[in-house]
DNA sequence: ATGGTTGTCATACAA
């Protein structure tokens, strides 16, 4: 069978809930994880990813800011929602399908939002730049917590960290940059090898091409400057490393009514 | 060096 898993920061999924609606029916996902849902829980439009065939369904949410889903349309037995750095923030939230998942059955998926981490990159005048290290030592300690039984994994997410120096539009200008200095990019990219995680979006577009996944608002005319960062990122644990088909980043929905500043991002597994 | 935009909620603040 093939598995495919789309990640995307929606920047508040009741605002942009037509593009997801019109995303779900081209491309048809099995699993959508989501970020910045900013929509307390009882304000989530469940009804609505039901109706598209998502009934299973695994959220948390503040209103406002924060929040993550996952949406899909394969059961899942357990799902837990981690307290990084202690906060009841919404920052993550796993999934592990179910046995009549078929030959998915027991993946789980981590779905991770990484803190921004404000303006300036040094934790002692900047508490938010601080929380990003931490939320990283945190995500450290629980990749080395885990076990056998923690795996296949597939960790997605907006981890608001471009690793290569062609993961931005350029490298030395955004070296002073939250996103992309060195101790944040040394320590992502330390700890996805020390875990063993395999990078996908990479394994198929390796470096040098440029691959980004955000676009600023900022921007005039975000395709003509194409000032772009690769922010969002999957995953995989060294199992499903020769199950990996395909990757695709849906660059034109920077360019849809309304859009969020990420982009979609898919991959196709042959399990 | 600076400001540029968007979303939430209706004012600053986060991104």
């Amino acid at each position: 069978m093939n598995l495919a898993i789309t990640t995307w920061n929606i920047n508040s999924v009741r605002l942009r809930f037509p593009i997801v609606k019109d995303f779900l029916e081209a491309e048809r996902p099995d699993i959508l994880c989501l970020q910045e849902t900013k929509t307390p829980d009882d304000r989530f439009p469940a009804n609505d990813f039901k109706a598209l065939g998502y009934l299973h369904q695994a959220f948390v949410g503040n209103k406002g800011y924060n929040g993550v889903a996952v949406l899909s349309r394969l059961p899942f037995t357990a799902r837990d929602a981690m307290q990084m750095c202690g906060r009841a923030d919404a920052r993550h939230q796993s999934v592990t399908l179910a046995p009549d998942a078929r030959k998915a059955a027991g993946i789980t998926i981590h779905n991770f939002y990484v803190p921004a981490g404000g303006d300036e990159p040094d934790p002692v005048v900047n508490d938010k730049f601080a929380h990003k290290l931490a939320f990283l030592a945190d995500m450290d300690r629980w990749c080395g917590s885990m076990t056998p039984t923690s795996r296949p994994a597939i960790l997605v997410g907006d981890l608001n960290i471009a690793p290569y120096e062609t993961d931005v539009w350029n490298h030395k200008q955004l070296l002073g940059v939250v996103s992309h200095t060195p101790i944040e990019t040394q320590t992502l990219e330390k700890l996805r090898a020390d875990h063993g995680w395999i990078d996908a979006i990479r394994t198929h577009r390796p470096e040098p091409e440029r691959v980004y996944t955000w676009w600023s608002y900022r921007a005039q005319d975000w395709k003509a400057a194409d000032r772009g960062r690769r922010l969002d990122h999957v995953w995989l644990s060294p199992d499903l490393g020769p199950k990996l088909q395909m990757t695709s980043i849906h660059k034109q929905a920077r360019g849809w009514d309304r859009p969020s500043d990420h982009v979609p991002v898919t991959v196709r597994l042959a399990l």
